[in-house]
DNA sequence: GATGGTTACAAACGCTCCTTGTAACCGGTA
DNA sequence: TACCGGTTACAAGGAGCGTTTGTAACCATC
């Protein structure tokens, strides 16, 4: 895999983007809280490696050039989702007082949990409070409904289409698993969607045995298969061995983008490789895989103290 | 803004991925090229600026912890977006002779090109090919238009709703205005859509003038409100002056996010911030934001040589 | 022409990271 | 039991990079 040895530091990029907003490395400086001469030497080191002139200075100011636009534009978002995994670090570290522990299923934990932080603590931020204080753990959806049900966790979230016994839930959003490939593998040409069988007996790359993305496939499969022939085999057989079985989402993605086969992933995981045409879906016929996303929690009708309230109100605005 | 200071290295979040892969600190030090206590010192000082324990560490292999499975996801996101930054700094590094050179609006060259220029590497370097080499060029529609008649551009990127003279274009997508406010502003909550006339006389935060997404928020503007009161006044006074006039529309979203008021922005800058509910989208009505993104090339029927070919291909697999 | 603003150059310090060398641990296997 | 191949950790040395401090040049304004 390719490394980015060309990519200029995160703090370069902060740097850049605190020029393009104050106009002067030396205000972008006093913002960043180092010497201009630091500016200076960083971004004249963040062009070398970037090979591109990115500001155009003059003795009374500095402008990013029409190509430093660009690149700032790009930063942007690299900081963004750098904010992200900022957020979630935070969460995850536990050392401080919890003031709102959250126990959330791994697909959620990993794709919309780093976004949710952000713009609670930035709405927090506005009105002027103190960022709500999170704890995070990360589990299956059984080991979350546990949590929150002996009050370890004060609010879960868990996909699957049935709420946990004796929780309150409400359902926050929706995801569904994929049949990814390469653009350049075989199905993504077809015109037909797949059927149940040739899903079933296609050599997935999959994650390792027990994970709830891969169990969800084996369930949807088992039921679609047995409506259409009911004599079939039980559920443990209606899958193809893995092509590659693999312990992350990130490696199963890898995998494919290396050509090891297609693989099912919820589309949460995938949006961006489908976006840009990195990977194609691939549809498919009868079988089920759509799944709720729920917030849990227990106790009263409403969610219990006020960050989990907020917490909720504020993911929900989604519907 | 805060900084990410806890944020680690961009190497060593690589350095985390390959111990995912690999299972071993020895292993991925070999994949990255570094020696295993390099490894070793990295991963442990990645811990220390996280506050949280990634890797389990036995003597016969390593293994992430449920934590540092949860992190490795997050970083497979952030690398992937650096690595869209890096495809992109090789395309505007012009050193090495083009053989494709590409000239593209603002919008496509920041929001959807670097996503175009990895996949269409990932997808070259698995047939086994050089990846092609671009040449980035970004500028306002008409610069694109003229690039491309005058040559030195092969392919052209461009936005709005008529097709440049004398060139053959193909619609590739769409894009779309949108106005975007903070969770916490009025519009927010509204539950009528704006009218044109409302829209006109806000305080906007907006890009400075002459930019492409701000003349035509104006002209739709005009003809939205001619249409509706024939006698007004002519387009140049149909906005409100701006709140605040930004350079790039990362700086324009910052000061959205900060308070400064609501803006319009195209929807391609602003989706994630909408999925995270980091900004509201407020419905407008009567009034067409919509425009079409538009390939442009100069010459026959279908686009001239391989590498342009290809990449239109990849690109217009979109539809 | 002085003043307050800008950027650039140069030297010294300190930190971080990498490499080399070494030790401890575990599980096979002869 | 002893050895070998695998793993990780600890320690010392050196190289590189970024930061600060001090200085100079440039430009606009008063």
């Amino acid at each position: 895999m390719p490394l980015s040895a060309r990519v200029p530091d995160l703090a370069a990029l902060e740097v850049l983007l605190a020029i393009a907003r104050t106009g002067s490395l030396n205000a972008a400086a006093r913002q960043v809280g180092v010497t201009q001469q630091a500016v200076s030497a960083r971004i004249k080191s963040a062009e070398a490696q970037a090979g591109v002139a990115l500001v155009a200075r003059t003795s009374r100011g500095s402008t990013l050039t029409a190509e430093g636009k660009v690149v700032a534009e790009w930063a942007a978002r690299l900081l963004a989702v750098a904010s992200e995994l900022d957020a979630g670090l935070a969460a995850l570290r536990n050392d401080h007082h919890a003031r709102l522990r959250v126990s959330a299923s791994m697909t959620i934990a990993e794709q919309l949990l780093p976004g949710w932080l952000v713009s609670l603590q930035a709405a927090a931020r506005h009105r002027g409070e103190q960022p709500a204080e999170i704890v995070l753990t990360a589990a299956n959806s059984e080991t979350v409904a546990q949590q929150v049900r002996g009050g370890e966790a004060d609010l879960g979230f868990v996909e699957g289409p049935t709420r946990p016994d004796g929780l309150r839930s409400r359902v926050i959003g929706h995801d569904e698993l994929v049949v990814v490939v390469r653009p350049d593998h075989p199905w993504a040409r077809r015109r037909q969607p797949l059927s149940p069988g040739e899903l079933a007996s296609a050599r997935l790359v999959s994650r390792e045995e027990g994970s709830g993305t891969r169990d969800a496939l084996a369930t949807a499969l088992a039921t679609a298969l047995t409506a259409t022939a009911p004599r079939r085999a039980s559920a443990a057989r209606t899958t193809a061995p893995a092509a590659l079985a693999l312990s992350t989402t990130a490696a199963v993605r890898a995998a494919v983008l290396a050509g090891a086969g297609p693989a099912v992933l919820s589309e949460l995981t995938v949006a961006e490789d489908l976006a840009s045409h990195r990977l194609t879906r691939v549809q498919v016929d009868g079988i089920n895989l759509r799944r709720s996303l729920r917030a849990i929690w227990s106790g009263g009708q409403f969610p219990p103290v006020g960050a989990a309230r907020d917490l909720l109100a504020h993911v929900t605005r989604r519907q």
